[in-house]
DNA sequence: TGGTTGTGGTTCGTACTGCGAACCAGTACG
DNA sequence: CGTACTGGTTCGCAGTACGAACCACAACCA
């Protein structure tokens, strides 16, 4: 197989793979992506539209549908107030937990075949594709999943 | 970076690629895919289901928006009058073409860091991965592109 | 030959995604 | 102060995707 046809295939199948996480879990892929980032600590729409890769009003409808799911909250900024803060709610957060470790035990699950100094060679191939290029940091390392513990 | 975080972000990044390719021929990356899809044969419904991984509802409506847009045509099916196979128009066909070389060249750029040897143990890795999957064969390899010339 | 069952596709209603343009409110700068 | 900029929202639009219901034909069997 080709690098490009091997490279947009298992684009297609990670993709797959958590969106499917996303859905037992009653998220769409995109609410499970703000709910990673928003793990990390609460963010303004600004940000969140910088890093999701969004225009603000595609991230308004999709912080409105996830505040209606209970999911995340709009917190006023003290500092500045027009802008919002976008936090996890409690049950955001628990689920935010369950799905991140979720999707990443899925994820972890696809490359069984290999053995763990090939995984090493392809976490290291692709980690340098990633930083040679502008990749929204849309989901954490798990070994930084809970930063300042 | 560990590697379902490499994953994970390798794959947002081609998929970007690719819907940016897509849309600079004017095309969502749905019909990007059919019309490659399509670039080998005209398929059935029921075909381009399975191998896209939708709903028939689903592939009804992607199939009559490109219809619309005058890139593919439904015919009838000689041995089920049911049926109908989907075919690319001469448009359709020159557009499918120029847009899968064009996608292909700009995703054979992102590994632009890695070394011909380096390369080659990539796509031998994904390469596994993906065929110890199902992944639907939404990409053909640029080597069979145009199969029977 | 005729009825039942299965299959290929479409239609319909719903929810979500994503964008740009227009807009409002509050901040920052002059 | 007034003007420009910025953070967010609203609105209208097109596309994506699904399941349920449906139709027409095919396939099978009695």
């Amino acid at each position: 197989m080709g690098l490009v046809a091997a490279l947009v295939r298992s684009s297609f199948l990670v993709h797959a793979v958590y969106a499917q996480a996303a859905r037992d879990d009653g998220l769409t892929p995109q609410q499970g992506q703000l709910l990673c980032v928003l793990m990390a600590q609460p963010y303004g729409m600004g940000e969140l539209c910088s890093m999701l890769g969004l225009a603000k009003s595609s991230l308004t409808g999709l912080v409105d549908r996830t505040e209606n799911n209970g999911l995340v909250r709009r917190e006023p900024d003290p500092r500045d107030s027009r802008a919002v803060r976008v936090a996890l709610t409690p049950r955001g957060a628990r689920l935010a937990d369950r799905f991140y470790t979720e999707a990443c035990r899925r994820i972890e699950e696809l490359p069984a075949g290999l053995d763990p100094a090939e995984r090493d060679t392809l976490a290291g191939l692709l980690g340098r594709i990633v930083l040679d290029h502008k990749v929204p940091a849309v989901f954490a390392e798990p070994d930084q999943a809970s930063p300042g513990g």
